[in-house]
DNA sequence: GCAATTATTAGATAATTGTCTAATTATCTA
DNA sequence: TAGATAATTAGACAATTATCTAATAATTGC
């Protein structure tokens, strides 16, 4: 997990808009798109950041795209802030 | 919380470096400084962005500022995070 | 093969951001 | 009150980034 990588796409208000939409399953780029009023060129460079991040997954399918989340990426990130915070109980990823 | 400033604050490496140094208990600006190459006018801005995404307090004791982490804020947005994804096991924040 | 569809890549531009130096504010102490 | 110390604010500048239009790539179906 590069930590900077993940931490610089979840930034972008857009972007966390897209991995909501994935919360139901995986979506073709298009059926992403739909939602948003930017052109397909700028999702597709969300789309880049997103994977560069490693918290999407893409397969193509025919002439489409399919793009999907991939949770454990981001489990790490919350792991990583909670252990930003001691005192707090000790839940995942309790280092000491 | 405002979410997008609380990203924001946490998108950069110097400014997670700085919550870093604070897990172990409150520090003057001064002594966080005192860690990074930057100037002390940098490190200011960066303590305004980390308190206008209320990840940290700050207060006044003399000549010197102390700033402490307000932990429960980073809290919020860890499970923010694990709320973007679902089929876990449903854990902090669980909202369904 | 060719047109249509889906999506990405290339290149340009405006806005944001991290950094700096210089100036300012707040506090302490002699 | 004056000087020293701690920190922030102001203003400038370079790098990054989100967006756009136009061009390119991949796939399908005729």
């Amino acid at each position: 997990m590069k930590q900077q990588d993940v931490f610089k796409a979840m930034a972008d208000p857009t972007r966390r808009a897209i991995l909501k939409r994935l919360q139901g399953g995986a979506l073709t780029a298009g059926e992403i798109g739909a939602a948003f009023e930017i052109t397909g060129a700028s999702l597709s460079h969300h789309f880049a950041v997103l994977k560069r991040a490693d918290l999407v997954r893409t397969e193509r399918r025919g002439q489409y795209i399919v793009y999907s989340l991939n949770s454990t990426v981001v489990e790490d990130l919350a792991r990583v802030l909670f252990d930003l915070f001691p005192n707090r109980g000790g839940r995942a990823g309790d280092k000491s």
